[in-house]
This record gives C-alpha cells, sequence and structure tokens, in this order.
DNA sequence: ATATTTTAGGAAAACATTTTCACAAAAAGG
DNA sequence: CCTTTTTGTGAAAATGTTTTCCTAAAATAT
C-alpha cells in the first residue's frame, strides 16, 4: 500500500541500500545520485516507516516519562506538567518522542515495570518522583535502560538522578532575611515528612546559623499542607509574646493562608512582618503586596533531565547525580528593599 | 544478547509460530504444548521484542496527543493535563501508550505533521484544542490515520471531535438562576472571540430567553480574563443604577477578582449578590463562600476521547460528533438553596 | 603504463515477530 | 473399515529498513 524504499529506489533507478544511505546522510553518495533519491522521495512521497526503522535499528526514538498520573494529578503535582513539558521540548529538538506512563495499581508493579523495560519500548526514562514502588531502583539498574530519576530518591550511588536544589533555595531565604536586617524569622512548611519542605527548612536553617542566627523552635511551624493551617498557625505566630518580625513560606498554597492571617490581623506587610514564599504557580499571582519569591524553572529542570539522558543514551556508563537551575530570587514588595 | 521468540520455541520443543500463537493466545494450541511454552517463557523470562511485534503487526500500539506544549502550560490551559490523565489511563488499559508531540514553531508544521502521520509513528492522534494550524484537519483527514479533536473545531461535518458542552453548561447557570429566583443576572466572561466563554454565554443567555428573561447588554461583560478586569468589571456593575442580583462568572479566575469587588464593597453573598462560576480548578477552592459552580469533569473528557478513539481503531468510518460528560452543578453557599 | 588506493554503489543478510498455508494425525461420520 | 472433517503444529514468507561486506570503476601514485 504505503510507499517504500524499494519504489523510491525503483524510480531514482538505484538500490534500497543507496536510498537508505542518502535518507541516513552517508558521505559516500556522489551528489547526482543523491540529488536523483531526494527527487524520487519528493516525487513518490515517501516517509521512511517508522515502525521498520525502529525494527532494523535496535531503537525506537522514544523515552518513557514513568509518573504518577492519577486523576487531578494537577492539584497534587503542579509542577509535574510543566517538568514534562520541558523534558518534552528538549527531547523532540533531538528526535526522541516521549511516551507517558505511570505505574497500574492492578497488577504486580515490579512485574509491570520489568516487562516494560525488557520489551525495548523505549530508549530510556525519566522518573517523576511522584513515581515510586517498592524495588524499583534495582528494576531499573537490572532492565539495563538509561534512566534518570528527576527528583532525588534519596537511595544509592549509582542512581542518576536531577533535582532541584532546595536546600541552597532555603539558604537563598535565609540569605535574603539577614540582607534585610530580619533576625527573628518563623518557617511555616507542609508536613514535618515532606521531602522539598525539610531540605528547604534544612537550607534555611543552616543559612541562619552561618551568621550566628537560631531560630527558635516555636517559629517553626509544620502544617497539613492546607491553606486553612497554615492561617492557624501564622494566627498562632502572631499570638506570641515575640512574634516573628518575617515569615518564610514554603509554597505559595500556604501563603494564602498565611496573608489572610496578617491581612485579619491588620498587619501591615513589610513594615510589621516581612513575608517571603517559595514557588510561583499557581497562587503567588493572588497575593498582594507582590510577593518576595524564592522561585524555580522548572520547565528547565525537565530540560536538563532530557539533556543529561540524551548524553547517558551515548554513554550508559555516564553517572548523573546533579542540581538543576539555580532558585531565582524575585524581590516583590512584601520584604524590605535591599540596599 | 536478548532472549528472542527463537530461544524460547528452542525451549519448549516447538516452532517459533507455536510460541507466538500461545503469545497471541490462539485458540488452536493443546493445554500441554500451550504450558511447555509458558514454562520455557517463564524459565527463559521472555518479553516479546516491542519493536519487532509492532513492525510485524503493523501497529505501534501508540497514539499521539498532539497539543501545545509551551512553556507554563499548565497556567494557559489548566485543563489539559487532567485530559490527558484521562486518556493516558484509558489507553493503557487498553495497551495503548500515549505519545505526546507538539507541532513545532520552527519548521514547516504542515510538513511536519505530514510526515509524523505517514511514519505511521501512531495508530491514533488524539489532538487537543489548544493545538491549531492551518490546513491541519485536511491533513489529519488524508493521512488516514484515525483521530478525534478534543474541543470542537467548528469545521466541516467529516471532521470527528469530542467536547464539552459549554452551551448546556450556560443554560444549567441560567436554570439555577430562575430556580433561585433571581432575575437580574449579569454575566463576566473572557474575551468575546473566546470559544468556551461565548458558548457559555449563548447557553446562559438562551437558557434565559427561553424563561422570557433577556439579559441587558450592560450585564455582559468580556474581559481581558485577567482577575484584575473582573475586578473592574464587577465594579462597574455594582455601580449601576440596578445592579445585577446575581453574578455568573465564566472562569474561575474570573471568580476571584469579581469576589473581591463585592468584599471591597462590603456586599453580602448571596443575601444581596448571589454568585455562581463556572469550573472548579484550580481557583475555586479559595472563595468564600463556598461557590456554587458548574463543573466539568474534564478527566472524564479525556477518558471518553480515548473510549471513542479506540471505537474509531476498530471501525475507521465511525464518525464521531459529541459531547462528553454532563456538566454537573454542585451547589455552594454562593447563591440562596434550591427549594 | 602499471600498481595501488579510493570511491560509489549494490547484493544480501540481519533484525524478531506474525501470519498464511500446508500437512500430518486424530477424530468423526458413513 | 474407509472416507471426510477437524485439530495441532511447523515451514516459510512477509513486514521495511539498516548495515556489512564486496566489487567495479575511477583516481592517484609510482
Amino acid at each position: 500500500m504505503a510507499v517504500t524504499i524499494r519504489d523510491v529506489a525503483l524510480e531514482a533507478g538505484v538500490s534500497t541500500s543507496t536510498v537508505s544511505k542518502v535518507l541516513n546522510h552517508w558521505d559516500s553518495i556522489s551528489p547526482e545520485t543523491c540529488a536523483r533519491v531526494q527527487e524520487a522521495i519528493r516525487k513518490l512521497h515517501y516517509t521512511p516507516n517508522a515502525r521498520a526503522v525502529s525494527f532494523a535499528r535496535g531503537s525506537t526514538k522514544n523515552i518513557l516519562f514513568l509518573s504518577s498520573l492519577q486523576k487531578e494529578e494537577a492539584y497534587h503535582n503542579p509542577h509535574m506538567f510543566d517538568i514534562l513539558c520541558g523534558a518534552r521540548r528538549e527531547l523532540a529538538d533531538h528526535g526522541y518522542t516521549l511516551m507517558l506512563e505511570a505505574v497500574p495499581e492492578k497488577r504486580l508493579p515490579g512485574e509491570y515495570l520489568k516487562d516494560l523495560i525488557s520489551s525495548r519500548i523505549a530508549d530510556g526514562i525519566l522518573i517523576h518522583g511522584s513515581c515510586n514502588i517498592p524495588g524499583m531502583a534495582k528494576i531499573l539498574l537490572e532492565g539495563k535502560t538509561p534512566h534518570i530519576y528527576i527528583g532525588h530518591p534519596g537511595l544509592g550511588s549509582r542512581i542518576c538522578w536531577i533535582d532541584i536544589n532546595n536546600g541552597l533555595a532555603g539558604e537563598f531565604a535565609a540569605q535574603h532575611m539577614l540582607e534585610c536586617h530580619y533576625e527573628r524569622v518563623a518557617f511555616i512548611g507542609e508536613n514535618a515528612e515532606d521531602h522539598i519542605s525539610r531540605q528547604r527548612l534544612n537550607g534555611f536553617l543552616g543559612g541562619m546559623y552561618e551568621y550566628g542566627y537560631r531560630i527558635p523552635d516555636n517559629y517553626i511551624r509544620h502544617t497539613d499542607a492546607s491553606r486553612e493551617d497554615a492561617y492557624r498557625q501564622t494566627r498562632e505566630l502572631l499570638g506570641l509574646k515575640e512574634p516573628p518580625r518575617a515569615i518564610v513560606c514554603e509554597n505559595n498554597l500556604l501563603a494564602l493562608g498565611a496573608v489572610k492571617a496578617l491581612r485579619e490581623a491588620d498587619i501591615r506587610i513589610p513594615e510589621e512582618v516581612a513575608f517571603l514564599i517559595f514557588d510561583s504557580y499557581p497562587y503567588s499571582g493572588l497575593i498582594e503586596p507582590v510577593p518576595t519569591i524564592i522561585d524555580i524553572d522548572v520547565y528547565e529542570l525537565g530540560v536538563q533531565a532530557a539533556v543529561m539522558l540524551l548524553r547517558k543514551l551515548e554513554n550508559p556508563e555516564l553517572l548523573v547525580q546533579s542540581y538543576a537551575t539555580l532558585p531565582l530570587l524575585r524581590q516583590g514588595h512584601s520584604t524590605c528593599k535591599m540596599q
């Protein structure tokens, strides 16, 4: 039915090997022959059959993006889609297509994953942190398919990962607070088990400590990750004998609750209590005054993950363990201007 | 290197055809042979090579999801990711994998799309409304690959699409308003060119009209899709000689602006001005009192799109032009209770 | 002018499966 | 007991490229 390389060869009066060589830009083809083949391709509207190419070359030019992809995923992982878009873009620029896969609940997920890998449906794998099953790292390593975790899996030394530098983001927060000459700074985070939250908190505490400031325990607030709880915790902070001069909010949703509490108490921002948050998406645009944000370019994180994976495809031994994209401080009106 | 069907055949003492038949659940294999083959497969950890299967069968079991996938896509198309997840899930349940593809800006997008289709990289295509290039419908139809638009492309009669019933959603809004005995109802929408906004507005106006109510022109407000403009427009509405008794907001971002204006004017919701919005994600949770929402299950839209595409794969002649998932009214505290 | 190297292009194998067809053996029918 | 049908299995073709050799001709060196 469809026009094949054979038809092109016939039309151009050459062999199929020659056509293939033209298609793949080999250098041992004379300009005239090349032109003749090109012409035949154009005339017959030939496009290589991707299935046959995959088969013959032994590579699909597909990359698997492995993650949790539940209903309302965007609620729970607002950054994932942007990471995905960044990775897809970079891969597409290098001739790769991104495939979406989630580990299903039903079957034995380990077996599913093993089969997925050994079916060689993809040349490489990106694993989003939202997706983890028991023994996953081992299965992936045994599968021999180059792969990179997006988000630090916190495991062995042979595992490749790329992540946001949350610790550094925390340090940036501390640094900015100190540059504004705030010493009594509170921190409102997600629950204590959350990986990202803990890294940011540690970075923040470390940064403050480095300059000789120690944050008292009652200034460190863990929440249930809801706006309401951030509101409550902020009220408690304001009710302390010595309320904080500034508040760092670990994400932009918590910030909404905190701002509400400050508003209700008629506290001026930043004159009475200054305010700094992490992450811009999706809620930071709703906050007034314009918040100072320590932001992460998550699209770029996706891009970098793809770049690294592409390198690993060329050199499977490559060990990738790095922080992509620096946290970026965006000065808003909710902290003092820096000198 | 990898274990092939030949190894399995050898191990089980049968031919490769027999192994293939076992793998594909043909019925002409005796139970004993079948068991022997299964055992060999298990023993050798054999997994079919997906590339070879694709090649031999002439189908990849891949579905292309075609859309705009820019940086910060989630800002501009908050529903897309959920649609994507729904479609992926349904396809995965039927053995298909979803591939992500965006039409690039650089090259001639038409040519790119043609090549993409004729390379037969996928068995079917889902096209998200966010992605449209000149002549796309024609290229897709000529490409012969079964495809379905998610979102009404508003074109010819041979085009398959599945969409949200925005008109009906608008009618629901009108109906609810009338059930609450509000007759003076204003509508705040996105800009007049926006497809979804216009459909919802038309449905709303039509619904009101059906019961004999005609919305005056100055109750119909188009915005630049920003929260700020919704705020301004709402203030203007409140400043009218005869301000509306209720406001319908075409999406949840606009609602934030409108609520702000009502708050500032110390207007009680719903006692003085009632309030209804479309769409819950991502901002509706931030509004107090709990808004009455006309919501759409966009994940389900994705699922339905996949269901239809799967049907179309079996029967390529199938014409799909339908509205998936009914709009759902969720009564909040921002309109009166219904009788 | 001859020997050597380089170049351009073709023949054929390889890739791992599915699928068609043929053919025994077994079962059923007369 | 012989013919016909059914059943289970295997041989071989087909899928559309890439890639490895191989060879003839052309170019270069001697």
